[in-house]
DNA sequence: ATGAAAGCGCTAACAG
DNA sequence: CTGTTAGCGCTTTCAT
């Protein structure tokens, strides 16, 4: 076993230099009067034994370990890749810096996670939540942990949380769909109890209803079908329901949940022999990065994920310091790509 | 600002339930003698007073805070994002929990970040290094601090490392092209510094050398050219190439460091009206998830990149335990897509 | 402007 | 099997 020498300590420092250990820690961390010259002496005597704070020690004193706890789903995801990124940034900007931990969607791994978070005492939580059960997040609030939920929010309970408009990504992408001449239209949406489904689907069905209440005449059709989340999901769910359809699947557009289910729809549909967009529009929500990438390059609702995860951590640092609630919801936008095609008769 | 109620600590525990701090600590840590029915005791009581371990405190005394620091460029790219993942996954299985830090391709930010995170006493490290300058890794090593390197190892230093086979897996990436009949061949590569682009150009010349030996006539084309990291920066470099190539383009195959290139060539290709595969054939590297996804599926070298992160924690833990340094290189497979197309003519 | 001393919560010797 | 004591490295009064 190789041992590391251990790393010099104030008090090596403070022998090496002359001074007493509290002028040394002074001098280090910048709190306090030292004088000019002593503070450059004790600086240039660290700087030889290589000392290196201990932020152990200091955490135990001070109770702020400057660490704080993200809990995510699984960080492979590209939307919740760039939402750590965010956080991450903004955390190392601040002088913090991040714990990363994923649940693979289980309850279970959740809870465990943010135990372990808080005995590691980071000094808030970012949690991108499983949201079925959340009684470990009410929990989290009523001990007074800061926190900051991304991307949902609860009725039970007040907490601080950072979301994109979902009611309006719904509304903006069905909208355009109707408004470009679609009449018969799929929704392959996430599961219910997911909280951006449910209110994604309001601003579908918002627009929907506004649509016909200035229609003239005609019919619109709007058909939602569940899957749950994660491309083979996807794909599967959504297979299995076009090739139980048979010759009645005559939708001429699918408005997705997020881009990765609009992946899999759109490589269903290829393999059935339905062309994009010729045959059937496609919409998705999020637009990760491959989604200008692949063909045919994919209109969807942008959300802008590096604010999300900024905005969270910003969030959390205001909730830590002022104990005040925010929530803050982030605007989204329609990205017209090449997955969609304007289907009413144009006579130039 | 609310004042979060401080945690109960082993004291709390010991006068709530009549033992001394010290057989509580035996009882909670498991460490030690404890009579059965003592730390059942004890347990409950610890339980009822919600406690949670200080982990800041048994850090600060036992000298291992069971913390781990990532260091990566960006934990958005797939490839790193499934690294991290591998990371993850096995750390939580053994206890430990990490500290993730980007730093953006930025060599004063791989310093800073492992300074920081020095600082907060990681048990150790794992760093997918910028690999120009790698002054603060040697440091490192110097000073024992239990690491390892993925994706790269470095000649002037002994380091712990985990990578794919990067020499098999160009020379099995090219040795396909030409099996399949493909004579005039460009290679689409990283900078020369990165030590995956220049051992892959090694296994990509090997096979070249060794099927020239066994031809008996014709001729075959390899050409190399070099882009910086990045969809954006392989997608200009290679689209400049393209044009200025103009009509004497005729590669009948492409061959790319990693996806990332490939899908940058594969948009400058059908923007520029080249066919994949008719026209060019494509291969990439690493087979990051959207690689089966994208439109032609990818034919690509894959490596297990979840494995190179369980595999480098798990030499960075034997690293702790024994000192002992070990190298470990992970076996490539080439999966056969749809980007490439054998052009031997078949006479069936 | 600097120093002495106490203590954060826990663990590790050593006694009993 | 359990208790006493010291101390990890740092910060924070409170003196000087």
């Amino acid at each position: 076993m190789v041992k590391r020498k251990r790393f010099a300590t104030i008090k090596d420092v403070a022998e090496a230099s002359g001074f007493s250990i509290n002028t040394v820690s002074r001098a280090l961390s910048g709190r306090g009067y030292v004088k000019k010259e002593t503070k450059e002496k004790i600086l240039k005597v660290a700087a030889e034994l290589g000392y290196t704070r201990d932020c152990t020690a200091s955490a135990l004193r001070t109770r702020k370990t400057h660490l704080i706890g993200v809990v995510v789903v699984d960080n492979t995801n590209p939307f919740y890749a760039e939402v750590i990124k965010g956080i991450e940034l903004e955390a190392r900007n601040y002088g913090y810096t991040i714990l990363l931990v994923n649940t693979d969607r289980s309850y279970e791994n959740e809870e465990r996670a943010i135990n372990t978070l808080l005995q590691r005492r980071v000094d808030g939580l970012i949690i991108t939540a499983v949201q079925t059960k959340i009684d470990d997040i009410i929990r989290l609030v009523q001990q007074g942990i800061p926190n900051v939920v991304i991307g949902a929010r609860f009725e039970k309970i007040q907490t601080n949380y950072v979301c994109s408009d979902d009611e309006r990504g719904g509304y903006i992408a069905m909208k355009y769909l109707l408004d470009t001449g679609h009449k018969n239209i799929l929704f392959l949406n996430a599961q219910k109890h997911k909280y951006a489904s449910r209110v994604r689907e309001e601003g579908v069905r918002r627009a929907l209803e506004e649509f016909k209440s200035e229609m003239s005449e005609g019919q619109i059709n709007l058909e939602v079908i569940y899957s749950n989340e994660g491309f083979e999901s996807a794909y599967e769910t959504f297979k299995t329901f076009v090739i139980r359809k048979g010759q009645k699947f005559n939708y001429d557009a699918l408005l997705c949940y997020n881009d990765i289910f609009a992946y899999a729809a759109i490589k269903t549909l290829k393999e059935l022999g339905f062309k994009v967009p010729d045959d059937v529009s496609v919409v998705g929500f999020d637009d990760i990065s491959f989604s200008s990438i692949i063909e045919p390059p994919l209109t969807t609702v942008a959300t802008d994920k590096l604010k999300l995860g900024s905005e969270a951590f910003k969030s959390l640092i205001k909730n830590m310091e002022t104990g005040s609630v925010s929530q803050i919801i982030l605007p989204v936008e329609l990205k017209l790509r090449n997955s969609t095609l304007n289907r009413i008769p144009q006579d130039l």
